[in-house]
This record gives C-alpha cells, sequence and structure tokens, in this order.
DNA sequence: TTGCAGTACCTCGAACCCCGAGGTATCGTC
DNA sequence: GACGATACCTCGGGGTTCGAGGTACTGCAA
C-alpha cells in the first residue's frame, strides 16, 4: 500500500533553503515562517510546524540563524534572524539546488533525440 | 556532529523519476542503469546499486516497469522497460518536479524586495 | 588452477527527512 | 470558564536514500 502525501513528491533540503531565503529577507518567528512559506509558495508547499521548528532549532545550534525574545502584546516571540554564516550556507544552498535542478532538466530533456540503439 | 552526505543534498522522488526516464528512453538492466545515471548526469548524481534496485523492484511490483531476462555471454541480465502505466507515471512525476522547481524558484528570486510584510 | 578484477544481481541496517498528531500556555471574546 | 486563535514545542511513524556487504559468473594472467 503505497501512501501519497499531500506535497507534490516532497522534498528534501528545500524546507532549509526556503527558511534560510525567507528570513534572510526578513526576520520573523516560527509560526510567523510558517504561513509565510505557505503564501510565498502559493499553497504549494505546506510544511508543517513539525516540519519547521526543528530546522529552527538546528539551524540555530548550527550557527545559522540567531534567535531573540521579542514581547508583543505579554506573547513572547523567538525571533530569528540570519547570521553571516547563515547567509553563507544560503548561498551554497541555493547553488547547490541550482547544480540539481539543471542536472535533472539535462538528464531529462538532453540527449533525447539522436538516440541511436534501436528502439 | 553534521555529516554530509557526497549527494549535493540528496533527494526524493528524483532517483525514481530519472529511472523512468532513462529507461522509457532506453531499456536496461540495473548495473547498466546505474552508470547510466552517472555518465548522463555528469557525476553530479551517483545513485548505487543499493539505491536503484530497490527502486526497480517497488517500480516493477507497481506495475510502472517490466523485466524480462535476457542472456547475453553466459550471463543472465535482466532488462527493465517502462510500462504504458510507467509512462503515464513519468509524466506525473515530471510535471510535479517541475511544479517544485517552478515554485522554488518564484520564492527565492520573486518577490524578494518590497515585501509589504502582510498585516 | 588459483587468484583477481570486473560484471551483475541482491539485501540489510543506518541515517535522514517530513508529516501528523499531540501537548502546553497565553490572549481576547463570549 | 469555555472557546478559538496565537505561539511554542516534541514525539512517532512512514518513506527514501546510502553504504557496506554478500553471491555468482566471466575472462585473464601468473
Amino acid at each position: 500500500m503505497r501512501k501519497r502525501r499531500s506535497n507534490p513528491a516532497y522534498l528534501n533540503g528545500v524546507p532549509e533553503l526556503l527558511v534560510l531565503q525567507l528570513l534572510d529577507r526578513r526576520p520573523m518567528y516560527g509560526y510567523e515562517l510558517v504561513q509565510a512559506i505557505r503564501a510565498a509558495s502559493g499553497c504549494v508547499f505546506e510544511f508543517g510546524e513539525g516540519c519547521i521548528y526543528p530546522i529552527l532549532h538546528r539551524l540555530e545550534a548550527d550557527g545559522l540563524l540567531k534567535a531573540s525574545e521579542q514581547a508583543s502584546a505579554g506573547r513572547t516571540r523567538l525571533v530569528y534572524r540570519v547570521t553571516k554564516a547563515g547567509q553563507k550556507q544560503l548561498a551554497e544552498a541555493a547553488s547547490a539546488w541550482q547544480k540539481v535542478v539543471a542536472t535533472v532538466q539535462q538528464v531529462i530533456q538532453g540527449g533525447s533525440h539522436g538516440q541511436p540503439a534501436m528502439a
């Protein structure tokens, strides 16, 4: 019994990449980020909190994000911003992603015609 | 201690997609396919046999591939070809992948500045 | 003939990622 | 004080991929 997920195919380092990207653009707290991803992707990606929070914690532990408490209407929010190392990592992750995309594209499209081999 | 794999980020449905794509272009046996992926991707993807064989078996069990024995120089090879259902699945997987790629691109590039901060 | 590298198949366990469901606490409203 | 929304968090399960290992046959060379 093969169960299908709601996401198109579901990804790997993609959530991490998007988190870094969106936080680099504008510091946010977790709950906000979850909705920002949904909005920015036009509901294509719907990463839940159970996906985002662990990533946030890991990224912070790795020194790629920095969290700071921020009281807002009596509620405490943990706002995350990207560190210098995080920006470096973001650039690397983005370029790695581009490479993967380009390679898949190349395999799928390129080399398709002129295939000798007998059909 | 975060261990990094050799692959850029490592993927999810991508090996499956490439397997279907390459086999649709030309039927192959497993060992050949492993090397074909490496070659076609310019050594960017190096999916081992431990990755490819299980996919092959799963795809066959799902009726997306059909295997046929083929003796060659005393050695028995299991040549896989894509079935009709497999071609349908290939088209779907490819389009799902395109959608993911487009969405990520949109989040990364689009809407970067002038973000009205949502209210 | 023995040994070894290459071909060709396979499986297992570990690592990892993402999801869904659940748990806590506060705030504002009814 | 019950409820829903906000805001944080964790855990377990299912699925995927990786690496290492195991088998068996071929051809070649010592």
